[in-house]
DNA sequence: AAGTGGTCTAGACCACGGC
DNA sequence: CCGTGGTCTAGACCACTTC
């Protein structure tokens, strides 16, 4: 006997997911004690290495903490630090009602710098979405993003205005969203985008360049946003 | 026969020493194939599950790459993204000579709010150090920074306007910096910090507020800086 | 002392990659 | 096809924490 049985993940995967299914439902809360290994073998029928396998996993994801001696425990709540995230989970994470307004969802063939960026010829089709972001009903950021029409013929005809991008792309597009690497720095808001954002002509902005990986590595998504540095706050955390 | 032998470094980790060191000696470059889990295990006589375990943990940290059916070779250099640096180490990078003017060194005991973020009393005496930070000559940031007095009573007199905070931290301290949390917005520049970084009033400017923390977990220094944005760019990674 | 995680063994079959 | 990494077994001893 070996592998799985009941579906085709391996075993060590579906321990994670019962206990991250405890954790998920609030039968597990932050600092509770899991099942030891020992404990975990015997329930799952598996053997030590593999209850140790999935609670590894599960550490190194953070979503575990483990004390020699003492046992294995929920991690206290992670703040999301640069965790990837679309505004309108930002939104959700601040429990703030997300909206946005598309500006305009044009096909350019003339942004060559933002081709380079996705890795794409020069001169190649981009979809340009342009969108004004609005969180608590007050304007929040400008965004524009850029896609390769050729890769997402469909997605000028979706509906953006309900759904975020990023679950369109994950779901309709199987698109599995990786990373991101950003270029930020600051910036005074010109006129069109004061009046958009509904601030005086001249007030900083954060301006955030992102493209963003898939799961195999490849640009996909190249962003431009300019954030209300009075309503928008980046947390970053460093590693020495 | 188990465990150690000729010290006591689990075999595991002397296997991943083995490897990191033939890797800085240039014996190993990126791209180059490692030796499979099966080679590995019967060169350093342990098990295959031993030797899956050195690598796995090189694959955690990055420093090596895994296919399946094809082998582990070693990672293509690692850009730095989220690297806790000091300005000097920043400098360094960009190849860019490095300057400090100490503008002021006191003591204040009334900035309540940085304690609170240093988790000390209110009132603590905090070492106050403004600094004007300098590339290639050009004024690039203004930095002030907080530090308890009472854990670094030396540090006054230390030569701050040599070597970076960080090395003196560290080297005099024993300090082990281990990562920072970072606040990042935009202001326009005020008539005395834009005269100091020789830009226009009201000019964007990224201001970063920090709290680093050593390897403990103590918060032990807390930085607000200003950065003129057409000399700096702030380069994040984010993970989905 | 009992229980925990950390390390380790000596094998096994599977899925995948490259030739 | 053969070699690779991925998963897994059924145990073992050690170091540590908690009681």
């Amino acid at each position: 006997m070996q592998q799985d049985h009941e579906n085709d993940l391996p075993a060590y995967k579906r321990i994670q997911n019962v206990i991250l299914k405890r954790m998920e439902s609030g039968g597990l809360r932050a600092g509770d004690a899991i099942d030891s290994e020992r404990q975990l073998a015997k329930v799952h029928q598996v053997s030590l290495m593999t209850a140790r396998h999935a609670l590894a996993g599960l550490e190194r994801e953070g979503v575990v903490v483990r004390r020699r001696g003492a046992g294995t425990f929920v991690a206290p709540p992670k703040i999301h630090f640069n965790k990837l995230m679309s505004f309108t989970e930002q939104m959700a994470v601040r429990n703030l009602p997300a909206r946005s307004k598309i500006l305009s969802c044009t096909v350019t063939e003339e942004e060559s710098e933002v081709a380079a960026r996705l890795a794409l010829p020069p001169g190649s089709r981009l979809i340009r979405l342009e969108r004004l972001r609005e969180g608590a009903g007050e304007p929040f950021a400008l965004e524009t993003c850029y896609l390769s029409e050729a890769e997402f013929p469909r997605l000028r005809h979706a509906p953006l205005e309900r759904g975020s991008l990023f679950s369109i792309l994950e779901s309709e597009y199987g698109l599995e969203l990786a990373q991101s690497d950003e270029e930020i720095d600051a910036t005074n808001a010109d006129a069109r985008t004061a009046q958009l954002l509904a601030i005086g002509k001249g007030q900083p902005l954060l301006r955030i360049r992102q493209v963003i990986y898939s799961a195999k590595g490849r640009a996909t998504v190249y962003v431009r946003g300019f954030y209300r540095s009075d309503r928008h706050n980046l947390l970053i955390r460093r590693f020495r």
